[in-house]
DNA sequence: TTGATTGCAAAGCATTTGCATGCTA
DNA sequence: TAGCATGCAAATGCTTTGCAATCAA
């Protein structure tokens, strides 16, 4: 398989970057942005590498590794952590900054953004001359479905799960 | 050596934990969380491990997890998570909650406090109906100190380390 | 041709778990 | 005395690294 030429933005912003650092373009990192373009979720490394896999069985899982943290640098990916231990990924790529709210109950993720938290953020750091270059908002708690789902399950109350 | 009586509000509320669970108070827990009220900053289990062996060198790291566990449990400790791979713990009883920048540079770790934020979060939170457990702001970025240190090394500046 | 890339296996970390012994209640 | 707690070693799970073979430029 050769390498195709470049189509989309994205693809164009991976390449600059890969020779910006005198890298070399594959065909398995062509097909892992792909596949990661293509999905619109927060996968994990275990993630991609499986729908990778599908497309191309010889990838190796530590490519997919090595991928994404380029990815990451080039702006491409954003890394998220969701506290399951591993790292998540979403687009970065012209995508409105956002944060997550996490339901501990069912894993569900709601994103969320709000230009006042996001200026708030900027002035609590301009008060201590702090110069943000990322930030991180996680809000842990129950998602509406559960709670109804709670309330349902509330009369053989003995513990709880 | 003997467990002690209680003195301090947070052995009491540890002890009420502990009998609520069915467990029982020995000294290495005692110890363990005497050490952590006495140390005022982010430790971490390794941290906490290291100063609780000075103390009693036949405690073990294992027992020092399980206890900072417990801790959290019971509301005294808050585990929090710099982005090291690791779990920090901090004070949490009757502290303020409170959010964290992290300078990148030289890990610098900055506490601060905004109610407004907090508020803001209340109201994306009830937008959505989800009910918060706990949530998690993190601001990476470059603290002053490290700001002023690259502009006097800004002369030689090749591709920057 | 040269040096980056790949995939495998092994190594690294932080954290957890199994288990025999020890200790609290 | 019963069963929780402890500490060690081993296991786990995610991620990184060493290395020989391969491939892009």
């Amino acid at each position: 398989m050769t390498t195709a030429e470049p189509i989309t933005e994205e693809q164009e912003v991976f390449l600059k970057h890969i020779q910006k650092k005198g890298l070399k373009r594959t065909s398995q990192r062509d097909l892992i942005l792909d596949v990661f373009l293509r999905t619109e979720e927060h996968l994990s490394n275990e993630d991609l590498y499986q729908l990778v896999k599908k497309e191309d069985p010889t990838v190796g899982q530590t490519t997919v590794y090595r991928t994404l943290k380029l990815l990451t640098e080039a702006g491409l990916a954003r890394e998220v952590r969701f506290g399951d231990g591993r790292a998540h990924y979403e687009h970065n790529y012209k995508h409105q900054h956002h944060d997550h709210m996490i339901c501990s109950e069912c894993g569900r993720i709601i994103e969320f953004f709000s230009a006042e938290l996001e200026a708030l953020q900027d002035a609590m750091a301009a008060e201590h001359r702090f110069e943000i270059t990322q930030h991180l908002l996680r809000i842990i708690g129950i998602c509406y479905e559960c709670q109804l789902a709670a309330r349902q399950g509330d009369k053989s109350l003995t513990a709880g799960s």
